[in-house]
DNA sequence: GCATGGTCAACTGTTGACAGTTTTCTATCT
DNA sequence: AGATAGAAAACTGTCAACAGTTGACCATGC
């Protein structure tokens, strides 16, 4: 009740109401990659008109979420394997930079904060199980913490927003991952270590060492489950 | 001649049009960082209604080439020091993962080319008298063949798009480099070499090198021509 | 002289209509 | 039965009008 009369009062335009709606939905997957959107029956849906649709449509291709034909209409990005495995490259090696700023950037306080969560993490039971290593939503996970402790806000725009929805679309999460949650675990400790000895080297090392092994590790289960598509 | 019935008609609405129209404005510095767009005036300049002008401007914010304030207008983007700094930090990062892709990635004769490239650069009369050292347009400049020889399309649209227009808004050339130009001709050869030898790491240190000494010359004369402005 | 309030012009945001394009369906021919 | 042509329906692209917001300017009060 305090903030009500100090903060000051946000406009938002149709546009980007539609735009974080069309954006939630294609994350969500009720939008499916390769479906196509018709603006008609969206405009109808969401009880405005085609013009901010359209709006809202062209920030979207903008990010590349969202892909138009001429005269066609515009379909969800669709990623293929190889899409996949580039973007994934980028992330790697922009989290790699991340880390590295971090071991210099990140406050004192904020790696005792990650000690703090890592000790949290260990105290689950789905870890202890090893069942998955689950964490909290985006803005406070092991890996967006790091990010934003680089000190680069655009690295951290971008590690946090397109990159990441971009993988999103695909399904693609890399947090969860069971029957490897104490390596994980470790793996992130060791992360941790790097920073606190203020090493950049040695905390990019240990980001790509993680990384790795989180990507090759999605890259068998993806493997097995396009098998059983055949 | 041959080639008029053999390729398809490639579409393009108006929007398409007045987004390449102000995209050429902003990086020609016909639109400067930080200044305002008027619709209506835009609209009757480029002749057409306000509609798909909106649209494209919606595009070009999706990209971040524009910001637009609710109610009162679009901007230009403009950069500070530090957000060109923070873009130089991932480019570098992000032209790093290149190299080291292109070297595994790049095709014998990319590398042939490549060699032949820095022949001719060699004979260039500004380079031979240390005045300035210039490529040919984007698409063939050195770093961006290797870019394109990394294999990996989504990194080269990013270095090749969204990055490379950023820095350009902020009139960042990093290709002529007076007085420097031998060593940039020296360290383009160290860089090929590296690729020669399919030595991913040494041709992301090498490339790392080269970038960081330009980044450090620009710097510097950014810095020079800050402090005449006091 | 400064602060406040009101008005108006200029702008941005949205809507619905119309034009152009593509897809679907039907009829006809071979 | 398959191919072709034409019409209609459904869609996308654009336009112009109207509604809402903001900033500039002017008048009034202290």
């Amino acid at each position: 009740m305090a903030g009500a009369l100090n903060n000051k009062v946000q406009v938002q335009s149709l546009v980007d109401v539609v735009a974080e709606r069309l954006e939630a939905a294609i994350i969500s997957g009720q939008l499916e990659p390769g479906s196509r959107l018709s603006e008609q029956a969206l405009a109808a849906s969401l009880g405005v008109s085609r013009g901010p649709l359209r709006e809202a449509i062209r920030r979207l291709e903008g990010r590349k979420l969202l892909e138009r034909t001429p005269n066609i209409g515009v379909r969800v990005a669709s990623l293929s394997l190889k899409d996949l495995n580039e973007i994934l490259q980028v992330r790697e090696a922009l989290e790699c930079l991340a880390c590295s700023l971090a071991a210099t950037n990140m406050s004192d306080t904020e790696i005792a904060a990650l000690k703090k969560m890592l000790d949290d993490h260990e105290n689950q039971k789905s870890v202890q199980e090893n069942k998955g290593y689950y964490q909290e939503t985006k803005n406070l996970d092991f890996h967006f913490r790091i990010v934003n402790g680089s000190g680069n806000d655009r690295l951290a725009h971008m590690l946090a927003g397109d990159l990441h929805y971009m993988l999103r679309v695909y399904r693609y999460r890399s947090g969860a991952q069971p029957g490897r949650a104490a390596e994980v675990l470790q793996e992130h400790r060791a992360i941790v270590a790097a920073l606190e000895a203020r090493d950049p080297k040695a905390a990019e090392d240990a980001m790509r060492d993680h990384l790795c092994r989180a990507r090759r590790n999605v890259e068998q289960k993806l493997m097995m489950s396009e098998s059983e598509n055949l």
